[in-house]
DNA sequence: AATATTTATCGTAATATTGCAATATAATAA
DNA sequence: TTATTATATTGCAATATTACGATAAATATT
């Protein structure tokens, strides 16, 4: 045991608790914090913003990835990352129909 | 090495990445979402519901209970459990100011 | 009181994550 | 070509998570 049983729970369940995993680090919560403080994509520049060694980031910036909350195309020398919106809209309509759900119970 | 550096991010992201990790496996998913699909509190019963033993049932239960996520009454012999509003509400927030900023991008 | 029911805790094995030094890779600059 | 710079990969130690059997604790039922 110690692995996530996945087989039992749906495609919907398995696809938001990944994107929810994939942000449940602090470093990664900086990462995608630190992309959308600008207006425009990072090129480079990501490992000095952060207090963690190099291949730690860079082992965080391919958690984000392989996750779809963030986009990286190499330009040249660097690479360019900017957040995946798409992932943001989905967990966002999820969270809204919850508290949608909610607003009409009285518990607790 | 091997644990998180929570003392190298702010409060406020590590309040995200606590609330994002609780939901980042599909037992936790499934189980707010069964918390949701009734009008009241779930007292007892969420055990039968998932494809788990009952004690690592009750251990996703504690940790969405830690992080704030599901508030657990004790009503006699059961426990009756329901979401925490709040902090639902927290990661909505966060997340829509997050794509607020990004409509304003014109990147990747 | 004795038994059943519900949930929590303990102990432990299997696996995953975190972090980094060392090293590799790839593009740019000298 | 030989650095230099930016990022990725490898390997590994420390720690955390996942899952569950066994057992405990607490209330309910008989």
């Amino acid at each position: 045991m110690g692995a996530t049983k996945t087989e039992h729970f749906t495609g919907n369940q398995n696809a938001i608790a990944m994107l929810t995993k994939a942000l449940g680090h602090p470093a990664r919560i900086a990462i995608m914090e630190y992309l959308m403080s600008v207006d425009t994509c990072i090129c480079g520049d990501i490992v000095n913003e952060l207090p963690l060694a190099q291949p730690t980031v860079s082992q965080h910036l391919r958690e984000l990835k392989n996750a779809g909350l963030i986009k990286g195309n190499i330009e040249g020398n660097t690479i360019c990352y900017c957040v995946d919106e798409k992932s943001i809209e989905k967990l966002i309509t999820y969270f809204t129909k919850i508290t949608t759900k909610l607003k009409s119970k009285s518990c607790c």
